[in-house]
DNA sequence: GTCTATATTCAGATAGAC
DNA sequence: GTCTATCTGAATATAGAC
Protein backbone atom coordinates (compact mmCIF):
# COMPACT_ATOMS: atom_id res chain seq x y z
CA UNK A 1 0.00 0.00 0.00
CA UNK A 2 1.31 3.63 -0.38
CA UNK A 3 2.62 5.31 2.53
CA UNK A 4 2.61 8.63 3.22
CA UNK A 5 5.86 10.19 2.48
CA UNK A 6 6.71 13.20 5.49
CA UNK A 7 9.14 15.00 3.59
CA UNK A 8 6.89 15.39 0.56
CA UNK A 9 3.97 16.07 2.71
CA UNK A 10 6.11 18.96 4.86
CA UNK A 11 6.90 20.44 1.44
CA UNK A 12 2.99 20.96 0.38
CA UNK A 13 1.93 22.32 3.65
CA UNK A 14 5.02 24.67 3.76
CA UNK A 15 3.90 26.04 0.74
CA UNK A 16 0.24 26.48 1.58
CA UNK A 17 0.88 28.26 4.87
CA UNK A 18 3.03 30.17 2.58
CA UNK A 19 0.29 31.18 0.21
CA UNK A 20 -2.12 31.68 3.16
CA UNK A 21 0.01 34.01 4.85
CA UNK A 22 0.61 36.20 1.79
CA UNK A 23 -3.41 36.11 1.61
CA UNK A 24 -4.15 36.94 5.26
CA UNK A 25 -1.46 39.41 5.22
CA UNK A 26 -2.77 41.67 2.63
CA UNK A 27 -6.78 40.99 3.48
CA UNK A 28 -7.12 39.82 6.77
CA UNK A 29 -8.75 36.06 7.56
CA UNK A 30 -11.88 36.99 6.47
CA UNK A 31 -11.22 39.40 3.81
CA UNK A 32 -9.52 36.10 2.39
CA UNK A 33 -11.29 33.54 0.35
CA UNK A 34 -10.15 29.80 0.60
CA UNK A 35 -10.85 29.58 -2.99
CA UNK A 36 -7.92 32.43 -3.47
CA UNK A 37 -5.57 30.52 -1.47
CA UNK A 38 -5.76 27.68 -3.56
CA UNK A 39 -5.18 29.28 -6.68
CA UNK A 40 -1.88 31.21 -5.29
CA UNK A 41 -0.81 27.43 -3.97
CA UNK A 42 -1.68 25.90 -7.33
CA UNK A 43 -4.02 23.58 -5.52
CA UNK A 44 -7.40 22.31 -5.97
CA UNK A 45 -10.10 23.38 -2.90
CA UNK A 46 -10.37 19.76 -2.07
CA UNK A 47 -6.48 19.40 -1.41
CA UNK A 48 -6.36 22.09 0.73
CA UNK A 49 -8.93 20.81 2.90
CA UNK A 50 -6.64 17.52 2.98
CA UNK A 51 -4.14 19.18 4.72
CA UNK A 52 -6.00 21.69 7.11
CA UNK A 53 -9.65 20.91 8.36
CA UNK A 54 -10.51 24.26 8.18
CA UNK A 55 -9.80 27.94 7.03
CA UNK A 56 -9.20 28.91 10.65
CA UNK A 57 -6.82 26.09 11.13
CA UNK A 58 -4.77 26.91 8.52
CA UNK A 59 -4.60 30.66 10.63
CA UNK A 60 -3.66 28.64 13.67
CA UNK A 61 -1.46 26.71 12.39
CA UNK A 62 0.67 29.89 10.60
CA UNK A 63 1.35 30.91 14.34
CA UNK A 64 2.00 28.05 15.69
CA UNK A 65 4.80 26.97 14.27
CA UNK A 66 5.97 30.50 14.44
CA UNK A 67 5.87 30.33 18.50
CA UNK A 68 7.23 26.38 18.81
CA UNK A 69 10.44 27.74 17.71
CA UNK A 70 10.22 30.85 19.43
CA UNK A 71 9.52 29.27 22.96
CA UNK A 72 12.68 26.76 22.15
CA UNK A 73 14.90 30.04 22.18
CA UNK A 74 13.42 31.95 24.68
CA UNK A 75 14.81 28.42 26.98
CA UNK A 76 17.48 28.50 25.77
CA UNK A 77 18.13 32.74 26.47
CA UNK A 78 17.01 31.76 30.05
CA UNK A 79 19.56 29.02 30.09
CA UNK A 80 22.81 30.86 29.27
CA UNK A 81 24.66 31.53 32.16
CA UNK A 82 25.71 35.34 31.25
CA UNK A 83 22.46 37.29 30.74
CA UNK A 84 23.42 39.80 28.60
CA UNK A 85 24.33 36.96 26.13
CA UNK A 86 20.74 35.50 26.67
CA UNK A 87 19.01 39.38 26.58
CA UNK A 88 20.80 39.70 23.36
CA UNK A 89 20.25 36.30 21.69
CA UNK A 90 15.57 36.80 22.62
CA UNK A 91 16.12 40.06 21.32
CA UNK A 92 17.46 39.16 17.80
CA UNK A 93 14.92 36.32 17.75
CA UNK A 94 12.13 38.75 18.88
CA UNK A 95 13.17 41.26 15.77
CA UNK A 96 14.27 38.62 13.44
CA UNK A 97 11.28 39.11 11.27
CA UNK A 98 11.66 43.19 11.08
CA UNK A 99 12.25 43.13 7.18
CA UNK A 100 9.44 40.79 6.58
CA UNK A 101 6.92 43.05 4.76
CA UNK A 102 3.80 40.71 5.55
CA UNK A 103 4.69 40.98 9.08
CA UNK A 104 1.96 44.01 9.78
CA UNK A 105 -1.15 42.43 8.15
CA UNK A 106 -0.13 39.39 9.95
CA UNK A 107 -0.31 40.99 13.50
CA UNK A 108 -3.19 43.31 12.46
CA UNK A 109 -4.93 40.11 11.23
CA UNK A 110 -3.74 38.18 14.51
CA UNK A 111 -5.15 41.32 16.55
CA UNK A 112 -8.81 40.89 15.04
CA UNK A 113 -8.50 37.06 15.04
CA UNK A 114 -7.39 36.93 19.02
CA UNK A 115 -10.30 39.16 19.68
CA UNK A 116 -12.87 36.80 18.25
CA UNK A 117 -11.28 33.11 18.75
CA UNK A 118 -10.31 31.94 22.45
CA UNK A 119 -8.46 29.40 21.58
CA UNK A 120 -6.12 31.67 19.24
CA UNK A 121 -6.24 34.70 22.05
CA UNK A 122 -4.89 31.61 24.60
CA UNK A 123 -1.97 30.71 21.77
CA UNK A 124 -1.05 34.02 21.78
CA UNK A 125 -1.38 35.46 24.97
CA UNK A 126 0.33 32.43 26.71
CA UNK A 127 3.54 33.28 24.17
CA UNK A 128 3.34 36.58 25.42
CA UNK A 129 3.04 35.75 28.90
CA UNK A 130 6.13 33.37 28.58
CA UNK A 131 8.03 36.25 26.54
CA UNK A 132 7.27 38.49 29.50
CA UNK A 133 8.37 36.71 32.00
CA UNK A 134 11.81 35.81 30.33
CA UNK A 135 12.39 38.98 29.53
CA UNK A 136 11.87 39.83 33.13
CA UNK A 137 13.70 37.42 34.65
CA UNK A 138 16.66 38.52 32.21
CA UNK A 139 16.23 42.04 33.31
CA UNK A 140 16.63 41.24 36.47
CA UNK A 141 19.65 39.28 36.78
CA UNK A 142 21.46 42.37 34.57
CA UNK A 143 20.02 44.84 37.73
CA UNK A 144 22.17 42.81 39.69
CA UNK A 145 25.21 43.54 37.44
CA UNK A 146 24.16 47.00 37.98
CA UNK A 147 21.94 47.65 34.89
CA UNK A 148 19.24 49.24 36.28
CA UNK A 149 16.89 50.98 33.18
CA UNK A 150 14.27 53.10 34.07
CA UNK A 151 11.28 51.34 34.83
CA UNK A 152 11.36 48.04 37.34
CA UNK A 153 12.26 44.73 35.28
CA UNK A 154 8.41 43.70 34.42
CA UNK A 155 7.53 47.06 33.03
CA UNK A 156 10.67 47.77 31.27
CA UNK A 157 10.02 44.25 29.90
CA UNK A 158 6.70 45.23 28.81
CA UNK A 159 7.78 48.25 27.25
CA UNK A 160 10.74 46.45 25.33
CA UNK A 161 7.95 44.24 23.93
CA UNK A 162 5.43 47.13 23.18
CA UNK A 163 8.43 49.25 21.31
CA UNK A 164 9.50 46.19 18.98
CA UNK A 165 5.34 45.51 17.96
CA UNK A 166 5.81 48.98 17.28
CA UNK A 167 8.81 48.86 15.37
CA UNK A 168 6.88 45.80 13.28
CA UNK A 169 3.58 48.45 12.05
CA UNK A 170 6.52 50.98 10.78
CA UNK A 171 7.52 48.39 8.07
CA UNK A 172 4.25 49.58 6.56
CA UNK A 173 5.52 53.03 5.79
CA UNK A 174 7.26 54.36 2.69
CA UNK A 175 10.29 55.02 2.58
CA UNK A 176 10.75 52.20 5.11
CA UNK A 177 14.27 51.12 5.78
CA UNK A 178 14.67 47.70 7.53
CA UNK A 179 18.19 48.33 8.23
CA UNK A 180 18.71 51.60 10.01
CA UNK A 181 15.12 51.10 11.59
CA UNK A 182 17.00 47.57 13.44
CA UNK A 183 19.69 50.04 14.62
CA UNK A 184 17.70 52.70 15.88
CA UNK A 185 15.23 50.21 17.34
CA UNK A 186 18.57 48.51 19.39
CA UNK A 187 19.67 52.31 20.66
CA UNK A 188 15.77 52.53 21.80
CA UNK A 189 16.13 49.20 23.56
CA UNK A 190 19.73 49.82 25.11
CA UNK A 191 18.03 52.84 26.68
CA UNK A 192 14.79 50.61 27.94
CA UNK A 193 17.17 48.04 29.45
CA UNK A 194 19.95 49.75 30.43
CA UNK A 195 22.03 47.07 28.55
CA UNK A 196 24.19 48.18 25.13
CA UNK A 197 23.28 45.40 22.65
CA UNK A 198 26.11 43.85 20.49
CA UNK A 199 25.94 43.97 16.97
CA UNK A 200 23.13 41.54 15.33
CA UNK A 201 24.19 38.33 14.92
CA UNK A 202 24.51 37.63 11.12
CA UNK A 203 22.50 34.69 10.10
CA UNK A 204 19.75 36.23 8.94
CA UNK A 205 16.27 35.78 10.02
CA UNK A 206 14.24 32.17 10.26
CA UNK A 207 11.11 32.49 7.97
CA UNK B 1 -44.07 68.84 2.69
CA UNK B 2 -41.67 66.90 5.58
CA UNK B 3 -38.28 68.27 5.76
CA UNK B 4 -34.87 67.13 7.36
CA UNK B 5 -34.25 67.86 10.92
CA UNK B 6 -30.40 68.46 10.78
CA UNK B 7 -30.00 67.85 14.60
CA UNK B 8 -32.02 64.69 14.51
CA UNK B 9 -30.33 62.87 11.39
CA UNK B 10 -26.97 63.95 12.96
CA UNK B 11 -28.26 62.05 16.63
CA UNK B 12 -28.84 59.10 14.43
CA UNK B 13 -25.77 59.29 12.16
CA UNK B 14 -23.71 59.36 14.93
CA UNK B 15 -25.92 56.13 16.61
CA UNK B 16 -24.73 54.32 13.37
CA UNK B 17 -21.56 55.31 13.74
CA UNK B 18 -21.00 54.36 17.51
CA UNK B 19 -22.96 50.78 16.91
CA UNK B 20 -20.26 49.72 13.96
CA UNK B 21 -17.35 51.50 15.70
CA UNK B 22 -17.82 49.10 18.09
CA UNK B 23 -18.68 45.97 15.55
CA UNK B 24 -15.72 47.16 13.70
CA UNK B 25 -13.49 47.17 16.68
CA UNK B 26 -14.73 43.58 17.78
CA UNK B 27 -14.54 41.71 14.41
CA UNK B 28 -12.90 44.24 11.46
CA UNK B 29 -14.31 45.14 8.39
CA UNK B 30 -14.79 42.09 6.73
CA UNK B 31 -16.03 40.28 9.86
CA UNK B 32 -18.90 42.62 10.54
CA UNK B 33 -22.03 42.46 8.57
CA UNK B 34 -24.35 45.23 7.98
CA UNK B 35 -27.02 43.04 9.92
CA UNK B 36 -25.25 43.25 13.54
CA UNK B 37 -24.52 47.00 12.94
CA UNK B 38 -28.31 47.77 12.44
CA UNK B 39 -28.78 45.14 15.46
CA UNK B 40 -26.95 46.93 17.77
CA UNK B 41 -27.87 50.46 16.68
CA UNK B 42 -31.60 49.36 16.41
CA UNK B 43 -32.24 50.33 12.86
CA UNK B 44 -33.53 48.66 9.92
CA UNK B 45 -30.91 47.98 6.68
CA UNK B 46 -32.98 50.06 5.07
CA UNK B 47 -32.55 52.73 7.46
CA UNK B 48 -28.70 52.01 7.56
CA UNK B 49 -28.42 52.53 3.93
CA UNK B 50 -30.39 55.65 4.33
CA UNK B 51 -27.52 57.53 5.55
CA UNK B 52 -24.36 55.57 4.60
CA UNK B 53 -24.08 54.06 0.48
CA UNK B 54 -22.24 51.24 1.61
CA UNK B 55 -20.37 48.94 4.61
CA UNK B 56 -17.11 50.64 3.47
CA UNK B 57 -17.91 54.40 3.13
CA UNK B 58 -19.58 53.87 7.18
CA UNK B 59 -15.86 52.96 8.07
CA UNK B 60 -14.39 56.16 6.29
CA UNK B 61 -16.84 58.02 8.05
CA UNK B 62 -15.56 56.50 11.61
CA UNK B 63 -12.02 57.98 10.86
CA UNK B 64 -13.01 61.23 9.15
CA UNK B 65 -14.57 62.53 11.91
CA UNK B 66 -12.09 61.63 13.68
CA UNK B 67 -8.93 63.36 11.81
CA UNK B 68 -10.71 66.44 10.85
CA UNK B 69 -10.57 67.28 14.75
CA UNK B 70 -6.90 66.35 14.26
CA UNK B 71 -5.93 68.75 11.68
CA UNK B 72 -7.20 71.35 13.64
CA UNK B 73 -5.24 70.85 16.62
CA UNK B 74 -2.23 70.30 14.71
CA UNK B 75 -2.50 73.64 13.16
CA UNK B 76 -3.27 75.38 16.37
CA UNK B 77 0.26 73.94 17.85
CA UNK B 78 1.71 74.61 14.92
CA UNK B 79 0.80 78.58 15.50
CA UNK B 80 1.57 78.44 18.82
CA UNK B 81 4.77 80.30 20.08
CA UNK B 82 6.39 78.36 22.64
CA UNK B 83 7.18 75.06 20.99
CA UNK B 84 7.34 73.27 24.14
CA UNK B 85 3.21 74.11 24.75
CA UNK B 86 2.47 73.34 20.99
CA UNK B 87 4.32 70.33 21.45
CA UNK B 88 2.31 69.68 24.67
CA UNK B 89 -0.92 69.98 22.77
CA UNK B 90 -0.21 67.30 19.68
CA UNK B 91 1.46 65.08 22.30
CA UNK B 92 -2.02 64.99 24.27
CA UNK B 93 -4.10 64.82 20.89
CA UNK B 94 -2.06 61.48 19.51
CA UNK B 95 -2.85 59.63 23.16
CA UNK B 96 -6.48 61.21 23.95
CA UNK B 97 -7.68 57.58 23.22
CA UNK B 98 -5.20 55.35 24.91
CA UNK B 99 -7.87 54.18 27.69
CA UNK B 100 -10.57 53.65 24.87
CA UNK B 101 -10.91 49.81 25.03
CA UNK B 102 -12.28 50.19 20.86
CA UNK B 103 -8.89 51.23 19.67
CA UNK B 104 -6.82 48.63 19.09
CA UNK B 105 -9.24 46.58 17.26
CA UNK B 106 -9.93 49.62 15.24
CA UNK B 107 -6.26 50.35 14.52
CA UNK B 108 -6.11 46.58 13.39
CA UNK B 109 -8.93 46.79 10.95
CA UNK B 110 -7.61 50.23 9.50
CA UNK B 111 -4.25 48.44 8.88
CA UNK B 112 -5.64 45.76 7.08
CA UNK B 113 -8.48 48.12 5.21
CA UNK B 114 -5.60 50.30 4.43
CA UNK B 115 -3.90 47.58 2.59
CA UNK B 116 -6.81 47.27 0.01
CA UNK B 117 -8.54 49.98 -0.11
CA UNK B 118 -6.41 53.11 -2.29
CA UNK B 119 -8.78 55.89 -0.89
CA UNK B 120 -8.58 54.93 2.59
CA UNK B 121 -5.05 54.13 3.11
CA UNK B 122 -5.05 58.05 1.52
CA UNK B 123 -6.85 58.98 4.00
CA UNK B 124 -4.73 57.68 6.85
CA UNK B 125 -0.94 58.36 4.68
CA UNK B 126 -1.77 61.94 4.81
CA UNK B 127 -2.74 62.57 8.03
CA UNK B 128 0.09 60.59 9.24
CA UNK B 129 2.59 62.87 6.93
CA UNK B 130 1.15 65.98 8.05
CA UNK B 131 1.57 64.63 12.10
CA UNK B 132 4.99 63.91 11.27
CA UNK B 133 5.85 67.35 9.52
CA UNK B 134 4.45 68.80 11.95
CA UNK B 135 6.23 66.77 14.87
CA UNK B 136 9.55 67.30 12.89
CA UNK B 137 8.76 70.79 12.75
CA UNK B 138 8.39 71.50 16.67
CA UNK B 139 10.94 69.38 17.57
CA UNK B 140 13.11 71.44 15.18
CA UNK B 141 12.15 74.57 17.02
CA UNK B 142 12.64 72.65 20.20
CA UNK B 143 16.29 72.17 19.10
CA UNK B 144 17.15 76.07 18.81
CA UNK B 145 16.48 76.21 21.98
CA UNK B 146 19.20 73.52 23.26
CA UNK B 147 16.90 70.33 23.38
CA UNK B 148 18.65 67.64 21.14
CA UNK B 149 16.67 64.10 21.14
CA UNK B 150 18.59 60.86 20.28
CA UNK B 151 18.02 60.92 16.96
CA UNK B 152 17.43 63.91 14.56
CA UNK B 153 14.00 65.18 14.40
CA UNK B 154 12.43 63.27 11.44
CA UNK B 155 13.51 59.93 13.14
CA UNK B 156 12.55 61.06 16.50
CA UNK B 157 9.14 62.11 15.13
CA UNK B 158 8.80 58.93 13.41
CA UNK B 159 9.68 56.74 16.94
CA UNK B 160 7.54 59.05 18.58
CA UNK B 161 4.38 58.13 16.52
CA UNK B 162 5.47 54.95 16.40
CA UNK B 163 5.52 54.27 19.95
CA UNK B 164 2.73 56.20 20.22
CA UNK B 165 0.38 53.64 17.93
CA UNK B 166 2.29 50.43 20.11
CA UNK B 167 0.68 52.24 23.12
CA UNK B 168 -2.75 52.21 21.57
CA UNK B 169 -1.56 48.19 20.37
CA UNK B 170 -0.88 47.62 23.93
CA UNK B 171 -4.33 48.01 25.51
CA UNK B 172 -4.92 44.65 24.77
CA UNK B 173 -2.93 42.96 27.35
CA UNK B 174 -4.83 42.42 30.70
CA UNK B 175 -4.32 43.62 33.58
CA UNK B 176 -3.46 47.17 31.70
CA UNK B 177 -3.85 50.38 33.81
CA UNK B 178 -4.38 53.13 31.20
CA UNK B 179 -2.84 55.86 34.28
CA UNK B 180 -0.21 54.18 34.88
CA UNK B 181 0.50 53.40 30.71
CA UNK B 182 0.27 56.87 29.93
CA UNK B 183 2.75 58.22 32.71
CA UNK B 184 5.11 55.63 31.35
CA UNK B 185 4.77 56.61 28.00
CA UNK B 186 5.22 60.23 28.83
CA UNK B 187 8.71 59.07 30.36
CA UNK B 188 9.74 57.06 27.04
CA UNK B 189 8.42 60.27 25.05
CA UNK B 190 10.32 62.81 27.54
CA UNK B 191 13.34 60.65 26.50
CA UNK B 192 12.84 60.32 22.48
CA UNK B 193 12.42 64.27 22.16
CA UNK B 194 14.66 65.75 25.14
CA UNK B 195 11.44 67.43 25.82
CA UNK B 196 10.17 67.35 29.29
CA UNK B 197 6.12 67.23 28.90
CA UNK B 198 3.58 68.37 31.51
CA UNK B 199 1.00 66.46 33.08
CA UNK B 200 -1.46 65.83 30.90
CA UNK B 201 -4.00 68.24 30.95
CA UNK B 202 -7.45 67.22 32.30
CA UNK B 203 -10.52 67.44 30.30
CA UNK B 204 -10.72 63.71 29.21
CA UNK B 205 -10.65 62.48 26.08
CA UNK B 206 -12.71 63.25 22.58
CA UNK B 207 -14.77 60.33 21.57
C1' DG C 1 -36.44 40.34 -1.39
C1' DT C 2 -32.56 39.42 -4.77
C1' DC C 3 -28.48 37.91 -6.22
C1' DT C 4 -23.76 36.91 -5.50
C1' DA C 5 -19.94 34.96 -2.99
C1' DT C 6 -17.88 31.37 -0.43
C1' DA C 7 -16.71 27.59 3.11
C1' DT C 8 -16.91 22.98 3.13
C1' DT C 9 -18.29 18.28 1.31
C1' DC C 10 -18.11 14.48 -1.63
C1' DA C 11 -17.70 11.09 -5.23
C1' DG C 12 -14.45 9.75 -7.80
C1' DA C 13 -9.74 9.43 -10.43
C1' DT C 14 -4.71 8.60 -10.20
C1' DA C 15 -0.59 6.68 -8.59
C1' DG C 16 3.05 5.26 -5.39
C1' DA C 17 4.43 1.66 -1.73
C1' DC C 18 4.09 -2.92 -0.26
C1' DG D 1 -2.65 -6.38 -7.19
C1' DT D 2 -4.32 -4.10 -3.52
C1' DC D 3 -4.62 -0.53 -0.40
C1' DT D 4 -4.27 4.12 0.68
C1' DA D 5 -2.32 8.84 0.05
C1' DT D 6 -3.18 12.47 -2.84
C1' DC D 7 -5.68 15.27 -5.68
C1' DT D 8 -9.59 17.31 -8.34
C1' DG D 9 -13.72 20.05 -9.43
C1' DA D 10 -18.55 20.12 -9.26
C1' DA D 11 -22.39 20.45 -5.81
C1' DT D 12 -24.48 22.31 -1.67
C1' DA D 13 -26.01 25.17 1.57
C1' DT D 14 -25.71 29.34 3.81
C1' DA D 15 -24.72 34.07 4.60
C1' DG D 16 -24.66 38.67 3.57
C1' DA D 17 -24.54 43.33 0.82
C1' DC D 18 -27.60 46.12 -1.01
Amino acid sequence: MRTVNPEQHARKRARILAAAAEEFAANGVDGTSTARICRRAGIGSGTLFHYFPTKKAIFHALFADDLARTAEIRDRALAMPDPEEGFALLFDRLTADLDDPQAPGLIAAALIQASRDVKFAGLLGDDEARTLAALTTLLERLATKGRTPPFPPPRAARWLVTVIDAAYLAATDDGYDPAAHAAELRHVAAWLTATPLPPPSRGGGHR
